[in-house]
DNA sequence: ATGCACTTGCAAATCATTTGCATTTAAAAG
DNA sequence: CTTTTAAATGCAAATGATTTGCAAGTGCAT
């Protein structure tokens, strides 16, 4: 499977960390590398501790924050809801928001990302990072 | 004082929307229009106060959700901090966020624009609204 | 002037997330 | 394997931003 390949990723980069591997965060990881969609921290919670039940929203988002910190996963927070989160690992993409069903679509535009660049530094700034986020309705 | 002439303006958006214009929302309007930073609900609530003690956090809040109804104000949600609002009246434009300032800076690019709705349309959907900012350090 | 629906301030509620603390446990050391 | 101990856990309470219930106050059409 490949969930397995991927929780062992998370496991050797945490190991690496000196940060140490509980069954709760076993769980949490594994969740979060099934998963394909971009969930909140109650849904990984509640997918969790329907694995283990000794997993608490408390624990959660603590890991969430760690592999955020580790530069494991990255942390959404689209409009009016919970922040969402998603593995790091793909490439680097931008995210349109289906606004009736809240679904994410993935989409990439080197066009954009060199236009960014380029206004940033007409404006003199150096570009750390940016969120570019699309809303809209199916046609 | 150009202020006075924007005031009018909101006020005359909200009376002909049926609101009333109390003590409360006049101030609360003028320090809006006299706002040329991007002033969040705390912000606006102490400039309101000092000019008008009896402006509460309440009212600066439910004020503050009105004009957006009525479309007077934008709303953002910049990262890590509480929304920060500006009025509506000015031309499109996105925002690049001063990371060790957290100054604003508009700009704008119809490149970009014309980009998105491409995406959007391209990934099958029509596109609402976006959210584009920028979060970069001085050169 | 008068009435009443709209507004207000305050306190309490909400929502997402974080933190304090006493208890448990991973995993290094022996 | 045991011991040891700093790190991690669950729970409850705290936070920060914002919203809401409610009793009291007030625009403004009549």
């Amino acid at each position: 499977m490949e969930a397995s390949l991927k929780d062992r990723d998370y496991e050797q980069v945490l190991r690496k960390a000196g940060v140490r591997i509980t069954r709760q965060r076993q769980v949490i990881l594994r969740v979060l590398s099934e998963a394909s969609d971009h969930p909140d921290a109650m849904e990984l919670y509640q997918r969790a501790s329907a694995l283990d039940s000794s997993v608490s929203l408390t624990t959660v988002y603590r890991t969430l924050k760690l592999l955020q910190e580790k530069g494991e996963i990255h942390r959404h927070a689209f409009e009016g809801g919970p922040a969402r989160f998603e593995p790091a690992d793909s490439e680097h993409h931008d995210h349109l928001i289906d606004l009736d069903t809240g679904q994410v679509i993935e989409f990439e535009s080197e066009k954009i990302e060199a236009l960014q660049r380029e206004i940033a530094r007409e404006l003199g700034y150096d570009l750390i990072h940016h969120r570019l986020e699309l809303y809209g309705r199916k046609l």
